[in-house]
DNA sequence: AAAGTTTGTGAAAGCGCTTTCATGGGTGTT
DNA sequence: AACACCCATGAAAGCGCTTTCACAAACTTT
């Protein structure tokens, strides 16, 4: 199984196999050094001569040496590596945040480890558990079920950074999103509008972020004096088809309205499919808003008006905190406001209501 | 830093932190055999004594063990990871087979860890280098840029499971779908309504699905005896705006024509949207059909007739293949036949062309 | 009954790094 | 010039596992 060591690469493209075979022990042999000072160099962990700096570093060149991650973590308890904790990692939501953090730990030399908790506490549990048993150095918790009581035990054992939430504990950052601003703002829009009777898609029930969106929208009303009228508020669960279902309860109740805002991008796609279905046209007939503003907003029929949520931010801004956490720096990390798109899915309210 | 050990753990729902810090070592202490024997049991590599193996197994409940996968890796020389490369991490077409890849691995013990290549062969080769630093037991590679060559090379390092191409060689195992019988099932299903003139948006040029697509289309052409129109076919990039860009083209060049086959998905919702823009309307002016049936397309306005593409189970016959690899064994996982699905985006051809 | 074969098990040597710990030469003090 | 002190460096001991290797004990075989 012995591979030929000490051989050039042969392709400039990629990295030639043999690198996996060349040990530190060899770079040293051939610097003319102790192991120990390699990795010395390697880690910048004390100061070495001039001289052997230079031998070292060409005795890398030479070799095409790739220190082996597996040993560094075995050897110096860390693993390199951070665990994510995703709730879907093909929803359009979360995929954007998983490339934020995915290119903002790369350039830090970690690598993101990502797991689905399918929007189920227990499961969630369950990646964590796998993740500490692959010893990640930190965890990024993307708006998970899981209580924040367990989230600040695992902070004991790793730095951790969550979303979605607001938490205090040490060793954990909270990153949040003015998810009260935000559906504020889209209420406000609907209002300005016009739109006196607006039906609301709420999110996940007893989940932060659905509760702070369901204020932002009562807190819109409220400042316009528009009474509450708690049968226009039907729940959802963030997916495409409860949003659908959603409109179809909203329609069938029989109350009139002239606008609905879903808590979700995705809600508000469904409730698309609904209306299109009963014959009612998005903006003609019904003014329509969501909120994430997702990739795919601004190619629906017609184009949706929605709150932009900076996801990729939100995933980079994630990964630098635990790079922060990491360091021993306070993490200062802050999300940008909220702020609203208009496109084609809303109109001002015509005489009908 | 010494955590409590020995301690039972103390929340039900989450492994305690304590865990980390139990050495199979420790396990053997307290089975009273070696350390060799509880590394037998473990992994199943050697017969060893009812008795032996029933003490080990308390002993591993009692301390709550959990096997340090980093110190398996370096003493085993596999690190139960399976590298996987896919173009974008936040693409609702490879999510789902992320997904799939997730689970299946999961399931037999290994951990995937995702790269994005985005689109793009030298990031790609990047990718794998980093995949390779990390000591990955194997590699997945999602529809890559990369050269055939380039894979066979790996191939001879670690075994290999690409998708999205035709490539037989040792160590080396090729899933793929069939694009041409899909493509020719859309396109007949056009024909069949009375189509004619049929444009098509062609995917990523020198990718084989998206030449494979294009044979597709002709050759349903072909079959009914239509002649081809290479002005008919406008080259797309597979994302939303290549699409919108290319149905502009399309309907700027006058020529007539009353279907669009978009060579996928997301291409195709880029093309409503310009129809939408100028006046158009789906399908009662223009039939429209896609390729891939990603989730979305089921709530477009009008939802979308497209070709349906199996992704998630291509993402678990990626990962089996990957594992029958591992094993030494031949892979024999079989994608499923294409198959379209007729929604409300297209409709029969009227008079007017 | 002696020899040969199989079997379960422990001791010990790594895997490729990091990190004390000890050391010898260089510098600074009095 | 004698002492203390600092600094760069190497030797060696791990990190927590897997895996030869060797060896008794338990079987065969003749």
């Amino acid at each position: 199984m012995a591979h030929k060591i000490g051989t050039r690469p042969s392709s400039p493209r990629l990295a030639a196999q043999d690198a996996a075979a060349v040990t530190l022990e060899q770079v040293a042999g051939h610097a003319g050094v102790s192991p120990s000072t390699v990795s010395r160099i390697l880690n910048g962990t004390a100061v070495v001569s001039e001289a052997k700096q230079q031998a070292v570093a060409e005795a890398i060149a030479l070799l095409g040496f790739v220190p082996n991650p597996v040993a560094r973590s075995l050897a110096g308890g860390r693993s390199l590596s951070i665990g994510v904790v995703t709730q879907a990692i093909d929803s359009p939501y979360y995929g954007g945040a998983l490339r934020g953090i995915e290119a903002s730990l790369q350039a830090a030399g970690y690598s993101p480890l990502f797991t689905s908790g399918h929007w189920n506490e227990s499961e969630e549990a369950r990646c964590i558990d796998l993740l500490r048993a692959r010893r990640v150095d930190g965890l990024i918790v993307l708006t998970g079920r899981l209580s924040d009581a367990a989230l600040k035990q695992v902070a004991k054992t790793m730095p951790v950074v969550v979303t979605g939430r607001v938490l205090k504990a040490a060793n954990l950052f909270a990153l949040n999103f003015d998810n009260f601003e935000g559906a504020r703002l889209a209420a406000r829009h609907l209002i300005a509008l016009g739109h006196r009777h607006i039906a609301f898609i709420s999110g996940v029930a007893g989940h932060p972020d659905a509760a702070e969106r369901l204020r932002g929208y009562r807190s819109a009303l409220d400042e316009a004096g528009i009474p509450f009228d708690p049968r226009l508020v039907v729940p959802g669960a963030y997916h495409e088809d409860s949003g659908r279902a959603a409109a179809e309860t909203l329609i069938d109740q029989g109350i009139a309205f002239t606008a609905i805002f879903a808590a979700n991008d995705q809600m508000a796609f469904g409730a698309a499919l609904t209306l299109h279905r009963r014959g009612l046209r998005v903006p003609a007939d019904m003014s329509l808003v969501g909120f994430d503003d997702l990739h795919a907003s601004r190619y629906t029929i017609p184009p949706l008006s929605t709150v932009h949520q900076p996801v990729e931010d939100l995933g980079r801004l994630a990964a630098e905190a635990m790079l922060d956490l990491l360091a021993g720096r306070k993490p200062a990390a802050q999300l940008p406001v909220p702020t609203f798109v208009a496109r084609d899915s809303t109109r001002p309210a015509n005489g009908r209501r």
